[in-house]
Formats: structure tokens, sequence, C-alpha cells
DNA sequence: TTGGAAAGTCAACAAGGCTGACATAAACTG
DNA sequence: CAGTTTATGTCAGCCTTGTTGACTTTCCAA
């Protein structure tokens, strides 16, 4: 009677409720700004040197994720204009590391790829990330990861879901 | 014997280490950039309505959560130069929803706090973001959010954490 | 009384968002 | 085949929010 079907281990029964209490939710709204800082603090710095932004980064690891996307699914993914990626994109490619291919089945797209500078560069950048997040994931623990990796997906925009959904198993 | 004096709940012995691979990491990675989109649409939009931005948010809610504040305390916390933060506060001064007060002990120091519009606008923008992450975290239920939090303050710097850390409890 | 901290201001600049308009080539459709 | 839609690229201009550097005012404390 008390159970509401839903989909995960929630069980919105009258034990206990205290975790979404508004004062619980403003702990997790402060640690999440908080820890997006963190998160984004070690690539930022390798970025800087190199003249690089954060639209950089993103671009070079989704592209690194799916060989051979077009600047149309990077669009999707990356939710902004296609004048702001296109300025990110150009400078990449005229740095040597992304090129673009003309599609063959259907000749308007452009199909992306990183050379080996541009995968150099994104090992680094995510090695960086990685680095932090691997600290995190062994003082917290699996049950922890798997709890964060829980929440984080019920943040997301039901859009974006799939999208890291189509991530999520090899690619 | 495989218990080694973990901070928490992290026992490194050759158990169960698989959520340490490179490829759960990327999946953390691509969690937190999703999420974050999330996380910050819904008061997104509510100020693109009212001509402000993330930052006048960020400066309103820490002055809500620590009134009396000063400037040199909200930098540290938001982590911005005084020019970046002064433009946000300023705008926010002259619409009447952050009043400045100098310091009684020191004159030199302007103490910062919410307007009853101020207040009104605060309350509207953490009640939207607050609405997904009760439905997040009501979907994920409580263990999901306590590893959740776990996660993401190992994510903090030691720095950023103390700040969370002190927020944490009333104030 | 003097040094330095706190705060504010001005100017200039850059990254990275945005809109709107327009161009081109290719593919699709009637 | 003509017309439309799609994918991409590009130009121009604007906004927010970050930066640095220089300078001033206030005022506490040694």
């Amino acid at each position: 009677m008390a159970e509401s079907g839903s989909t995960s281990a929630a069980r919105p029964g009258a034990e206990n409720l205290l975790f979404l209490t508004d004062d619980q939710l403003r702990r997790g709204i402060e640690a999440m700004f908080f820890a997006y800082r963190g998160f984004t603090a070690d690539p930022d710095r390798i970025l800087l040197e190199k003249s690089y932004g954060r639209a950089h980064h993103r671009a070079l690891h989704f592209i690194h994720r799916s060989p051979a996307t077009t600047v149309n699914n990077l669009l999707d993914i990356l939710g902004v204009t296609k004048q702001s990626l296109n300025r990110v994109l150009r400078t990449l490619i005229e740095d040597g590391l992304v090129e673009s291919k003309v599609g063959k089945r259907d000749r308007r797209e452009r199909h992306l790829f990183l050379t080996d500078a541009g995968r150099d560069l994104e090992r680094v950048l995510s090695e960086a990330q990685r680095k932090r997040m691997r600290a995190a994931y062994r003082e917290a623990g699996p049950e922890a990861v798997a709890g964060f990796q829980q929440v984080l997906q019920q943040i997301m925009d039901p859009k974006l879901r799939e999208h890291f959904e189509q991530l999520k198993d090899g690619h």
C-alpha cells in the first residue's frame, strides 16, 4: 500500500524522509557548486597554458568518445549554437588537433576525428580530471559512487540523459 | 587484514576495484557534465527573464546563507575577482535586492544583506533548483543521496571543502 | 604617523555564450 | 527538373562574466 512503484530504491513511506528536507537539498546544491569548481580546476589549469578554454576541452572529449561524430550531433550534446561550436572547432582544426572529413553517404555532413596531437592533449586533460575523480572515488568507496551516479542521472534533463545513456556502453 | 585504515568506507583490497576503472571514471565525468547543465537550467530560465545571470544567483544564494557576510568573505567563497563581484553586487544594490552596511567594528568592511525583494527572488530561484533536486533525491533514495554527498565532498578543493563544511550546520 | 588592509572605481581586454543574416552544397520531394 | 529542406560555415554584433593593472579612499593598528 505504501509502495508506490518508483523506478529505483526510493520508498516514500513515512519512515525516513529526512533526506528530502530543504536543508538537505541546500547542502546538495552547495555541494554541486563547490564540487564542480574542483571538477574543472585541473583541466582548466592545463588549458590556460595552451590558450584554450573549457569549450575546447568539451569538444575534444566528445570527439574522442564518438569518433566520426557529425557537427550536428555534437551541437546536440554540447547544447550550444553552431556559431559558438564553430569558433572552437575552427581553432582546433587550424591547430591540427581535429580533422574534419566530408561524409561518404551524405556529403553535406562533416565527420570529426582527433589527430594524434588531439589525442595527446585529450589524454593529458582527461587524465588530470580522472586523477581527482579516482581519488574521490577511492575515498568514498564503491557504494557511494553508485549513489553518486544515480543522483546525477536523475538531475539531468531527460534529453541529455539519453545522450548520457548512449555514451555509457562502449560507443 | 584487507582493512587499510581509510577515512571512509573504501577498502582497497583486491575484491572490488572495478569502480575505479578509467571507464567508470569517464562515466562519472560525463555525468557531472550533463547533470550540472540540468542543475543550473531552471534558475537560468528565471534569471533570463529578469536580465540577471548565474553570477547574481550565486551572490544572492550566499548572502542569504550568511547574512552580514563581508565582501572579502564572499570573494573567498565565490572564487572570483573583486572587480567581477563588485559589478554584480552594484547592480543588485542598485536594484534594491541587496543592502550594504558599513561595519561597526571595522568601518572599512561592508556587510551584505538581502532586502525583502532580494529574499523574494532568492526564494524563487532556490525553490526552482530545489524542486529538481527533490525529485532526483526521491527517485534515487536516501542511500544514493548519502553517496552523492560523499563523492562531491571528495571532489572539492580542500579549501572550498572548509567553506562547505562551515555552511553545513545552520550558520 | 605611517604602513598596510579593505573596499571601490576606471579602463581595457578575452572567452564563450547569444541572435540574425546570408552562402553554399547536397539531398530530398513533388 | 524545380523547389525545399538540411547540414554546415561565416560575418557582424551584442552580452555576461571572467581577467589584469592602476589608482583612490578609508581607517585600523603598530
